[in-house]
DNA sequence: GTCTATATGACGATAGAC
DNA sequence: GTCTATCGTCATATAGAC
């Protein structure tokens, strides 16, 4: 078989993992599901990956290097830690609304339950990302002198818990039109005086 | 048998599940794991709960109860919505430390995998009587005019945040040392103009 | 490579003696 | 009320034909 089918079954089965897992959780969802649901049997399935751990692995690295390559854009392209912060926040935002699946699976989910991570979510590369863009801001004198993962929880923090409130559709409006309002309460709590 | 030893077995049951549903999470716990950490039979167990998920309700709805509680006594005691805000995230921060696994399977659990909740966590009763602090707060001035949920999120969600910072161990000194610095982020973050 | 059929094992829950 | 032994079910993973 060719190396483009391949990865175009491989593809069907792990957008139809994703749905799953974000909508009945890992363990409410069975490999007969994925298999069901990418229309495909279950021993083609295990050609395709060695287990159902092995899936859900695959999907999160996927999700995160995608995260980490928009982060790396973004750093290129902005001067100020400041703007750096926002277009992080402004990204998270609009992925949450063009693929909620992926940003529910990436942030939403305990993945320690079901995979064997070494590290957490916060040793992960965007959230270090993330913290360097502070404590840069915080050594120019863009943020305010205070415990860098204070600082960081309230621009990012609260970012990710604004993700929740839309993915449990308590915020009917869509994501980025929150953004200047919460980046507004965020940036404030953390700018230097002026 | 007496009340209080029924009560009893059934405390043990309950701290037992507790520490295992947070440990290893919910599914990854099994009844027989229960059974053996309370030092008791599996038919004793039954006894006492009609099934798994039932010990998994019971807890989670006598932590909630608590916290509402707390929240009631707050409102009693203190005037300004600013300073009710404030006495609720000590008090969850005091909490978590206290009692670290209650406050996990309270805002770090996924209920929704495994209970049978007819409203998500934001819909709750702790949830709604913060809301309403938040609502007030504006009402009377002391909170800015934005977007009551974006404000709540502000003081409330960034909070949460810092409880699962605490529980993966990414920040080293106890909740509340934390206390002042970051309320002083989320107040000005949402506060009136002075 | 893909399929169906099945082995294997674990888990939740119950039966029934004491 | 408490226990041990066991049942029924279902999920993951594999075997083996095509």
């Amino acid at each position: 078989m060719n190396n483009s089918k391949k990865k175009e079954r491989q593809e069907k089965i792990l957008d139809a993992a994703l749905k799953l897992f974000t909508e009945r959780g890992y363990f409410n969802t069975t490999v007969n599901d994925i298999q069901f649901a990418s229309k495909m049997s279950v021993g083609s399935l295990y050609n395709y990956f060695e287990n159902k751990e092995s899936i859900a692995v695959t999907l999160y690295s996927n999700i995160e290097n995608c995260l980490c390559e928009a982060l790396c854009e973004i750093e290129q392209n902005h001067e100020s830690m400041h703007d750096c912060c926002f277009e992080a926040v402004r990204h998270i935002f609009e992925t949450t609304e063009r693929s909620p699946s992926s940003m529910q699976y990436l942030l939403y989910t305990k993945h320690r339950e079901f995979m064997p991570v070494e590290k957490t979510a916060f040793a992960s590369m965007p959230f270090l990302k993330m913290k360097s863009w502070v404590e840069k801001g915080q050594e120019n004198g863009e943020i305010r002198n205070i415990e860098p993962n204070v600082a960081m929880n309230a621009i990012f923090g609260s970012a990710i818990r604004m993700v929740f409130l839309r993915i449990d559709g308590i915020l009917e409006s869509s994501l980025p039109d929150y953004l200047d309002e919460y980046w507004e309460c965020s940036w404030r709590g953390v700018r230097t005086e002026q």
